[in-house]
Parts: structure tokens; C-alpha cells; sequence
RNA sequence: GCGGACGUGGCGGAAUGGUAGACGCUGCCGACUUAAAAUCGGCUUCCCGCGAGGGAGUGCGGGUUCAAGUCCCGCCGUCCGCACCA
């Protein structure tokens, strides 16, 4: 009589047992090859979700394979957790943020050590306590020495009923998020990290990052926007605002006998100088100003001008003149602001052009003699040969680019530029629930760092979010300081770091955490690069970018030897579930559905039919979030983890189903039944040795290539073939490798399952079974015999058969003479051990 | 608009150019049971056929090959990212 997998005690038994042996606490100090498998770390945000089960279920597959194969294994957890949701619960529900964000701590610390994860808890570590930000700040102070960090004037979202700050996503259709109010500009004297300094550096790198999705790597390509090209100046024909010439950059030097005007952004300084005195020019320039920043509004927005009557003057020709618009489509924040607009061959241009009845003229030709060759209906952006172009003519695009930056230089009116879509990082934020800049406001010697002796800058407790605004600029006592230069009276810093900044060197902490410095370069070192980093796309620019670029500063300025943190990169797919909607379009949770008496799905409350929605990520506004914890109650942690992987790959969205889980805890149970099988039968079963070989060989390139999925239906083969299997020894053997090989995935039945077979000490540190390359296949092999490429008919040969020999028996199968009709084959391909193709 | 990914049964998905649909889910049939649950066995791409068997089939249209889901050319569709980037 077997039992069923108790898996609640199963779970206490063998986390407490881990827990005390310190199974799972990596040692720098070991002599074994390190590992360092890590998955972004969770914002605090209340409970764990299906996405954290699923992302921390593959690392820590990952994490325990790689133990298994002798390797030191660092897979630690921390709390990325600052941030704006504790201030918003801070305000809502009159909680500290610190109160709210601790809680929420150890709510998901618990719930995530009930799925069994090995992690080194003794790395712990939360970005919102001073042991870690207090770290943070020297290393403000580190890069503040090394010059990458400055402070200047730049543009927020200002939301003026609430007195703060708004990032991007917090602005809708203008208004604040959560006052309503029309969203203002304002202009704040903020804090930047260079990381332009890096574009080029960042952008070679990734080429390098070969353990990375091509799509990732593509987007952060696109996101650093290397353009390369020249910038020039125009002579302007008369002077406004005191500027007697106006700069442009363009990536197509070669067009610039197309030329056809000139065109400035609106907030270009000589707009606004054309604009003081000039009401025409002053509207035009608001309106701009006022027409929409979404996606869609700048899709359809038309092509507009204001022509200002000055005259640029073409650096080739004195005597040429083209009209400088003010345009709605030139963006002040790239290149110089200014550009030239050539129709013939830049598709906005043309609109433009167009709109405003200005020239259209071929300059670049698929080939010399089609010069003439009308531009219609839209640009010709590809390149060619330059014609109409006077010294140019006859040139290749990528020669007559380099005559005329070569020309420029020379008479000085310009030079060879690359420009970058990439900015500065802003790193300040007005905010209280943050890292404290380590920098004082002297009015005598203006912004100085802290002296790292004075660290950490501790966030005071004693705040309030009764009034709207940054809590810290209106404390009365943190912010008076004495100056470190001068020792008078100073201001603190009253913004806070970036949360960014926070999760762009936590990896580096875990691998290090020495009292009295952010790290330990040597020992640091012994860890990094991490070998496999796992998490979310949305991060694939914004966090593994910044990670980056801190990343290669401290290896600049510290002894930190890896200027690439992550030298593997998994990106999982999301959780989803079905949804369901009332017909008045109200999304409904599964509990609160029921059954008609004509089958049909209604709301229970109600018994009004339902609708069943898309499956969709889970979400709380959609209503189809499944919580992690009663599952694990109700089928275990192991079943849970099974589930996680199965199915979907890894890359793929994972349709969280009740059918799913229930199959996960069937397989569960298989296992713990074949688990407790009497052992000690005599005998070999071939057959079954194949399979074993095949299973360890499958499963172990599955994670190798992180294809959970694929290890999965791996496992569930080699179950169905020692189930079918008599006892034997072979048998006894192929279940002690199911339990090795089923341990990474599903740790605590493998652990009682080691444990009830007799195995000594914990499967967690057992070594992974290998196979025997010889033993993959059987002696037997099944021929395939197509005749015309169509399969006929089958015929089992011994492995190596000769060429010949199978030929032969394959023509003499029954099957293949009634079909040859008596005629001999016109050809005969044999592919040893696999198949005859027989061309009648 | 630019860039990328993807398209295979009722569903999720497997297939070094060599047996398409592994494995799971669902559904159906059967065994065990007084009964149910659980468990076990079988079937489950579609069409024709009682059956043996035959035919079609990997978004669509062509091509290369003894052989194409896989390679090449041209379409269609879905999803994702970026977006007036000069």
C-alpha cells in the first residue's frame, strides 16, 4: 500500500532541514568552480504573484542544477524597495512607508520560502535600509570623484495641486494621475550620471553579450541611437538675438545641394529670439508647444512651418539663400536642434516641402544617368550616386559624405559628428521614499559631497504625507547641516535617488558585503559577471542599461574586473488566466462564477450569463490574479514549481490553469509511488537502460539551454517507461535517477523521496547522474522505407546494418514489391539506421 | 513608418533537411468500486472505409531536394518594441 505525497510535511521537513545544514549559503572562500545565478529582484509590493513563482522557479532550477554539478552556487534575494507605492500607501492609509515596505518584506520573505527556493538568505538585503543605501552613497560620492556625475537645469513633470514631481507614466493626456490637474513644465536644478560618456563603450559591449536575446540587445541599440554624420553652421543674413548663424547636424552630408530650407525646433533660441518680436511667430510657437506629446497625436499631427524671412546661407554658394522655418517635426532635444530639409530625400522633408511649396530636387540617383528621374509621391531615402550636386556629381553616397565634411573641415564652417539618442541619467527625484543624495547646499561654496566618514545620510522617520510634497523639504531640522568645506550653516540634499540606481549595483552587493564599503572588489570578482541573469523584458533597456553602465564605471574606477554584469540573460514570459466579464462589462473573479441550470456560466450573485473574456496577464483590475499560497497549501510547493515550467516555454506566456495544476500533482504522485518500489530485483533490462540515458542526456541539455518545457516532457517519458517496466535492477537504478534528475524542479519530493529509498545525505548535494554516449540508442534500429519520399512501410535492422544489406531488405519488403509492380527503382537513397527512400 | 518575433490537432506545445503532432491538458471508451473520487489501461489531426488500408495535412502561393514544419523567393495575419532621431 503506497501512501500519497504528504507534501506540507515533506516542505517542513526538508526547508528546516536546509535552513540548519546551511545547504544553500554560498562560500567565496571555496575552491570549486562559482556560479552565480540570479533573478531580478521583487519590489516589495505586498505579495508574491504567479510571475515571481515563475521566474524564481527557473532560476532556482538553474541554481540547484548547477550545485548538483559541483559548482559553488551564489543565488542570493533582496527587496528592491524603494519607491513610490509605499508613499502612495503612506498617504492613503497614514502608514510609514518604511512601516508598509518592512511588512511587505516579510510577507513575501515567508511566502517565497514556502516554495523552497535555494537561496542564501544569509545575503539578504533591502534597498531601503542604511547598511544598503548607505553604501549607495558612496558610491554617488565614487562617481561624483570620477567626474560622471554633474548637476543642471532640466524640465520635470510638475503636478501643482499635489506639490511633486511626476514621471512619465504618472502623466495622462496631460493631466496628473491622481490630482487630475494640467500637468505643468518646470525647470529644476537636478542631479545626472554621465552615462553619455559610455554610449560609444555600451553600445560595443553589447556585441560581446552573446548569452543574450538578440531582441534585447536590439533594443538597447535603438535606445543608445548612435547616428553618425556632420555638423555645420549656416550664415544667417542678418542677425537675431545676436546670433549671426545657425548650427545643424544631419546624417547626409551628400544631399546637401537638395537643400531647401532651414527649419529650427520651437524652443530653439532662435525662435524664441525671432519670437519676441514677432506675435506671428510667438503663436505659432505656443501652438506648437500645446499640440499633444502621445504616440498617436504625434503620428497624425501635420507638418507645419512658420517661415521666419531669414535667409540661411549655403555654405557652398554665397549667393543662395534658403528660408528658415520654425517646424513643428524638429525636436530641440536631438542633434542641434536645427536641421536641413532636403524633400527629394528625407520623407518629412517632403511632406513639408509639399505643405509649403518648396523646391523638390534629385540630388542622389540609383545610378549617373538618372539624374532627371522625378521624386514622386514620397522621398528616395536610399543611397546612390550624387547627381545635380555640382563637385559632388558622379560621387557614391558614402564618398560625397566624406568630400563634404572633408570640405568643411578644411574651410572650417563644420566638422565629422556622431550624435546619440542616448541621455544623461537623472537620477534626482523628489521624493522622500528614497536613497538621500550625499551632497549639502553651501550658499558660499555651492553643492559639496559628503565626506564618506559622514555616511550613511539617514532618511528621517519623522514625516508626514498629510501635505502634499516632498516630506524632506519641509523637515525642519534634517536638512540643516554645516558645510564640509566652510563649516557654515548648508542645506542637505533634499532629493532622492533614483530607485534605478538602487537595483544598478545590488548584484555586486550580494556577491560582497563587507561593513565599511559597498564591496569588496577581490572577492566580487570571485563572483561576477553573473552567469545567468533572469527576469522581465520590460526591463530590457531602462535597468540592465543603467546595471551596465555602473557596471563598467566602478570596473573603471574600482577594482571591479567586470564591465559586463550579466553574461547571460533570460527574459521569462508572463503568467496569464482567462478572464471573465458581465455583460455590462464588469470583470469578474472565478469565485464569484457559477453554474446555470442550462449549464451555461453565470454570476452567482446574480445568474446573469457571462461572458468569457481573453486570457490575459494577470492583473488585480482584471480580476484573474491567482494567489500562489492557497495553491501550494492545497497541491504543494513541488507541484506548483512543476507547473511553472511545464507546459510553455520558458519564453512564452504560461496560461495558469486549474487543469495544469492538477496534472503537475498527478506527476507528483507517480513519482512518489515509483519512489517507494521495493528494491533489490535481479536482472537487466536494456530497454530500459536506453530510456535512462536518454532521460539524463534530455533533461540535463533541456536546462543546460533553459528549456524547462522540454525537460519536463523528458521526465514524464522516462516515468511512463519505468512504470511500464517489470522490476529489476535496471528499474531500481532508472528510479534513483528520476529522483536526481527531478530534484532541481521538484526539491522536496526528491529529498523524501532520496531519503525513503535509503540515499544517503541530501539529494540537493548529490552529484547530477551523466550518461554513457554509447547507451543512448538501442541495438535495434527501426528503418523507415519511403518509396518517392512517402513512408510505406517499417522494418527493425541491428544498429550499423550496411548500406547494401538494408537496401536489399527493404526491396524485398512485401509492401515495397506491390508497389514497385515489378520495376526496378530508379534510385535508392539509404541513410544508415534511420530510413531507405526508394525512387520508382 | 522602422525594427523584431511568431504562425503546427479541440488547447499548451515537440520535431540535427529524414516516421509531423513527442510530452501535457481536454474529451471519449474500458477496468477497479455498491457508488463516486482517486488510480490504472486504451483511443483522441482531418476525410473515406466495418476492416485491412487509402487520401489530405504544419497561414497562403511558388521554388530547391531522393526527401521541406525545417532551406530560398513572394504574399497574408498576429503579437511586441521604438517612433517626426535629421
Amino acid at each position: 500500500m503506497t501512501d500519497r505525497f504528504d507534501s506540507a510535511a515533506a516542505e517542513r521537513r526538508w526547508q528546516d532541514r536546509w535552513d540548519a545544514q546551511r545547504t544553500f549559503e554560498a562560500d567565496s572562500a571555496s575552491d570549486r568552480p562559482k556560479a552565480y545565478v540570479l533573478e531580478m529582484f521583487p519590489y516589495p509590493s505586498g505579495r508574491i504573484h504567479m510571475g515571481h513563482v515563475r521566474n524564481y522557479t527557473m532560476g532556482d532550477v538553474l541554481a540547484r542544477y548547477k550545485r548538483m554539478q559541483g559548482f559553488e552556487v551564489l543565488h542570493p534575494m533582496g527587496w528592491d524597495a524603494f519607491g513610490m507605492p509605499a508613499e502612495n500607501a503612506a498617504m492613503e492609509r497614514k502608514v510609514h512607508p518604511g512601516a508598509w515596505t518592512r511588512e511587505n518584506i516579510a510577507t513575501m520573505r515567508a511566502q517565497l520560502k514556502r516554495l523552497g527556493f535555494a537561496l542564501d538568505w544569509s545575503r539578504e538585503l533591502a534597498t531601503c535600509e542604511p547598511d544598503y543605501y548607505g553604501h549607495e552613497q558612496a558610491l554617488f560620492l565614487d562617481l561624483y570623484d570620477a567626474g560622471l556625475v554633474f548637476r543642471k537645469e532640466s524640465e520635470v513633470n510638475w503636478d501643482p495641486v499635489d506639490m511633486t514631481v511626476l514621471a512619465n507614466e504618472q502623466v495622462i493626456d496631460g493631466k496628473g494621475w491622481r490630482s487630475g490637474a494640467p500637468v505643468e513644465r518646470k525647470k529644476l536644478s537636478q542631479w545626472f550620471f554621465r552615462i553619455t560618456d559610455f554610449a560609444e563603450e555600451l553600445l560595443d559591449g553589447l556585441g560581446d553579450l552573446d548569452r543574450w536575446p538578440d531582441k534585447v540587445r536590439l533594443m538597447q541599440e535603438n535606445w543608445i541611437g548612435k547616428s553618425v554624420g556632420m555638423q555645420f553652421d549656416f550664415a544667417l543674413d542678418e542677425t537675431v538675438g545676436g546670433a549671426d548663424k545657425v548650427t545643424v547636424f544631419t546624417t547626409r552630408p551628400d544631399t546637401i545641394f537638395g537643400a531647401s530650407f532651414v527649419a529650427v525646433a520651437a524652443d530653439h533660441p532662435l525662435a524664441q529670439a525671432v519670437a519676441k518680436d514677432n506675435p506671428e511667430a510667438a503663436a505659432f510657437i505656443d501652438k506648437v508647444k500645446q499640440g499633444g506629446t502621445s504616440a498617436a497625436e504625434i503620428e497624425t499631427a501635420e507638418k507645419e512651418g512658420y517661415n521666419t524671412g531669414i535667409g540661411a546661407v549655403h555654405p557652398f554658394d554665397a549667393a543662395w539663400k534658403l528660408p528658415v522655418f520654425i517646424a513643428n517635426f524638429v525636436l530641440m532635444d536631438y542633434g542641434t536642434g536645427a536641421v536641413f530639409g532636403v524633400p527629394g530625400h528625407d520623407q518629412r522633408d517632403f511632406e513639408f516641402a509639399t505643405k509649403y511649396g518648396l523646391p523638390i530636387q534629385r540630388v542622389v540617383a540609383p545610378s549617373a544617368d538618372e539624374a532627371d528621374k522625378p521624386i514622386e509621391g514620397e522621398a528616395d531615402t536610399e543611397a546612390g550616386v550624387a547627381v545635380n550636386s555640382r563637385f559632388l556629381d558622379g560621387m557614391d553616397t558614402d564618398a560625397a559624405k566624406a568630400e563634404v565634411i572633408a570640405r568643411a573641415e578644411k574651410d572650417g564652417w563644420g566638422e565629422a559628428k556622431t550624435t546619440w539618442r542616448l541621455r544623461d541619467w537623472g537620477v534626482s527625484r523628489q521624493r522622500y521614499w528614497g536613497t538621500p543624495i550625499p551632497i549639502v547646499h553651501c550658499d558660499k561654496c555651492g553643492p559639496q559631497p559628503v565626506p564618506k566618514d559622514q555616511l550613511p545620510i539617514v532618511l528621517p522617520e519623522d514625516v508626514s504625507f498629510d501635505i502634499p510634497g516632498n516630506p524632506l523639504d519641509r523637515h525642519a531640522q534634517w536638512q540643516v547641516t554645516t558645510c564640509p568645506k566652510c563649516d557654515g550653516a548648508a542645506r542637505r540634499e533634499t532629493d532622492t535617488l533614483d530607485t534605478f540606481v538602487d537595483s544598478s549595483w545590488y548584484y555586486i552587493r550580494f556577491a560582497s558585503q563587507p561593513d565599511d564599503r559597498p564591496f569588496d572588489a577581490a572577492e566580487a570578482n570571485k563572483w561576477l559577471p553573473v552567469g545567468q541573469y533572469i527576469g522581465g523584458v520590460e526591463h530590457a533597456i531602462l535597468h540592465l542599461l543603467y546595471a551596465r553602465f555602473i557596471a563598467r564605471a566602478l570596473s573603471k574606477h574600482t577594482g571591479l574586473e567586470a564591465p559586463e554584469p550579466f553574461a547571460g540573460l533570460f527574459t521569462q514570459g508572463m503568467v496569464t488566466h482567462e478572464t471573465y466579464k458581465s455583460l455590462d462589462g464588469r470583470w469578474l473573479s472565478p469565485e464569484e462564477l457559477g453554474v446555470g441550470t442550462d449549464g451555461e456560466m453565470v454570476e452567482r450573485a446574480t445568474g446573469a450569463a457571462v461572458e468569457r473574456g481573453r486570457v490575459e496577464k494577470m492583473s488585480k483590475s482584471k480580476r484573474n490574479v491567482v494567489d500562489p499560497d492557497p495553491m501550494i497549501a492545497r497541491y504543494g510547493a513541488d507541484a506548483v514549481r512543476w507547473f511553472m515550467l511545464s507546459d510553455s516555454p520558458p519564453e512564452r506566456d504560461l496560461e495558469w490553469s486549474e487543469a495544469g495544476i492538477e496534472g503537475a500533482n498527478r506527476f507528483v504522485q507517480r513519482v512518489w509511488k515509483l519512489a517507494q518500489a521495493e528494491r533489490g530485483a535481479a536482472g537487466v533490462d536494456k530497454a530500459l537502460d536506453v530510456k535512462r540515458h536518454q532521460a539524463i542526456a534530455a533533461v540535463t541539455s533541456a536546462i543546460e539551454g533553459l528549456q524547462f518545457n522540454k525537460a519536463v516532457a523528458a521526465l514524464y517519458e522516462l516515468v511512463s517507461a519505468i512504470e511500464k517496466a517489470a522490476a529489476s535492477a535496471t528499474r531500481d537504478e532508472a528510479i534513483d535517477t528520476l529522483v536526481r534528475l527531478v530534484a532541481p524542479m521538484a526539491p522536496h519530493l526528491a529529498e523524501e523521496a532520496h531519503a525513503v529509498r535509503g540515499g544517503a545525505g541530501l539529494v540537493a548535494e548529490a552529484a547530477w547522474p551523466v550518461h554513457d554516449p554509447a547507451k543512448l540508442v538501442a541495438e535495434e534500429a527501426v528503418i523507415v522505407v519511403q518509396v518517392n519520399g512517402k513512408l510505406r512501410d517499417k522494418m527493425s535492422v541491428a544498429r550499423g546494418t550496411a548500406k547494401d544489406a538494408v537496401e536489399a531488405q527493404a526491396l524485398a519488403l512485401d509492401k515495397i514489391q506491390a508497389l514497385l509492380e515489378g520495376k526496378p527503382p530508379r534510385k535508392v537513397i539509404v541513410v544508415p539506421d534511420r530510413l531507405v527512400n526508394i525512387v520508382a
